[in-house]
RNA sequence: GGAUGGAUUCCCGAGUGGCCAAAGGGGACAGACUGUAAAUCUGCUGCAAAUUGCUUCGGUGGUUCGAAUCCACCUCCAUCCA
């Protein structure tokens, strides 16, 4: 089976421009791709995951990767999946979020030797003459094609700016320049970038005469339509310091049912007859599986390391036993202390379970509120320091948002 | 550049002088049921020293005993005309 097989088996392949020259390209190792990522944060999250999982996988079967970071289309803003506008960000920002990307992909992918390389489309973007470049590229581009496209239709309704319209054009430029300079004849993207690609494609084949190639892997989403890797608080993210390795194994370990398998499939690199045996699995056993997603995420993610306290804390939390060492702590320091004591809302709110003492005097109201063990009735209730100090001191609001609570 | 409509709490959206911390829905949070799932039901959803007080309806100023609501100017957005 060659990888090409293996990515449909695993359910990645979404649109292909040529699916047998592409499926011949990688099978041998004759690609050279690239993936592009818009420096719109300064971390990585679960979506280009995927991505760079994506990368690995075709890295391993001897493709080349290139790993484009857009620092000049962040300059403009990708309207492709957005219904209202992107905020602009400054200079500064985008190449804050540039080196924090290069971080971390260095995670996963390969760079020594050339074996991959990572470039950033700032370095021809930015030095382009408007008019040379509208003459040049622009002539190509027909608006009425570009209006038919998806991505664009979308937006017609909510309105776009001549600004953000650009986009298609400089991603397509992109992709030659990386032709021209790299010989990169592939480009892969989230689905939603498929009218972008194509627009690579076709102004190689104006300007070049040469045939390049698009796919686009399925976006991940839960068996509700909605994008993976979101969460009310914001996106899941790589950055062990903008989401935990907990709060990371947690958000797979809650992952609905519909959705283990999917996730097994697209995200691991477990070996597809192991998936396949899970496939059989139902009901609670179902838990098995979303423990062992969990676990090779964080793994892949956070190294082997964290993975297994991360594990060790959902089992000391969840189902007995286990370990509590590795448990999300908050530390109190003394000025938190009025009198010498404390109440149950500072606690709250000290330690990050509550955003504002009304919060926390709701959750204790109505009964979601527990310290070691015991359900705290009174609104009132409060700790002195050595209570906090003697023993495991472990505050849990709800079901699954608990700290361990130490004194300085 | 001109005409018209619009900006309300996390989101959508009602409210057109006091009864408004602001209907309804979604989401989130908490409880029950469960398998750390889904579905369902209940509560809850600005902040606080909490039967009270304080701050919020794009911004600034004004009218009024009293303004999300009326007036002026400004900013941004949409639609139509150029």
């Amino acid at each position: 089976m060659g990888i090409y097989e293996e990515l449909q088996a695993r359910g990645l392949l979404a649109q292909l421009t040529d699916a047998d020259e592409i499926r011949d390209l990688i099978n041998e190792g004759k690609a050279v791709f690239y993936i592009g990522f818009d420096p719109t944060a300064d971390s990585l999250h679960v979506g280009h995951f995927m991505a760079l999982c994506l990368m690995k996988r075709l890295q391993e079967a001897g493709n080349k990767p290139i790993a484009l970071i857009g620092g000049g289309t962040a300059m403009i803003g990708d309207p492709s999946g957005r219904s209202d506008m992107r905020s602009m960000m400054t200079k500064e920002t985008i190449e804050h979020n540039c080196e924090c990307f290069k971080k971390q992909m260095s995670r996963f992918i390969d760079f020594s030797e050339g074996k991959a390389l990572m470039v950033n489309n700032a370095d021809w973007l930015l030095d382009l003459n408007y008019v040379e470049f509208i003459r040049d590229i622009g002539a190509c581009f027909s608006v009425n094609n570009m209006l038919r496209a998806e991505c664009y239709k979308q937006r017609m309704e909510k309105g776009l700016s001549f600004l953000e319209f650009n986009y298609m054009i400089m991603q397509s430029y992109d992709f030659m320049e990386l032709y021209k300079r790299y010989g990169c004849n592939m480009q892969f993207g989230g689905d939603d970038q498929w009218s972008n690609m194509l627009g690579g494609t076709d102004l190689i084949r104006r300007k070049m005469g040469k045939d390049a190639y698009a796919m686009t892997i399925t976006l991940l989403m839960n068996s509700e339509g909605k994008k993976m890797g979101k969460t009310q608080k914001g996106a899941v993210w790589l950055d062990p310091n903008k989401t935990t390795p907990f709060e990371f194994y947690q958000y797979w370990r809650n992952v609905a049912d519909a959705d283990v398998l999917k996730c097994l499939r697209m995200l691991t690199f477990l070996p597809l007859e192991q998936i396949d045996e899970m496939d059989k699995w139902e009901g609670s056993q179902l838990n098995r599986a979303k423990e062992i997603l969990a676990y090779e995420l964080t793994n892949l993610v956070h190294g082997e390391e964290e993975a297994k306290k991360a594990e060790e804390a959902a089992k000391a939390l969840f189902a007995g036993g286990g370990s509590s060492e590795n448990m999300p702590t908050a530390t109190l320091t003394d000025d938190k202390f009025a009198d010498g004591s404390i109440d149950i809302m500072g606690i709250l709110v000290a330690s990050g379970l509550a955003a504002s003492r009304s919060e926390a005097r709701r959750a204790v109201e109505q009964g979601g509120v527990t310290v070691k063990g015991e359900k705290v009735a009174d609104i009132k209730a409060s700790y002195t320091k050595e209570m906090i100090a003697a023993e495991e001191f472990i505050v849990k609001k709800g079901k699954k948002s608990f700290r361990k609570i130490i004194v300085e």
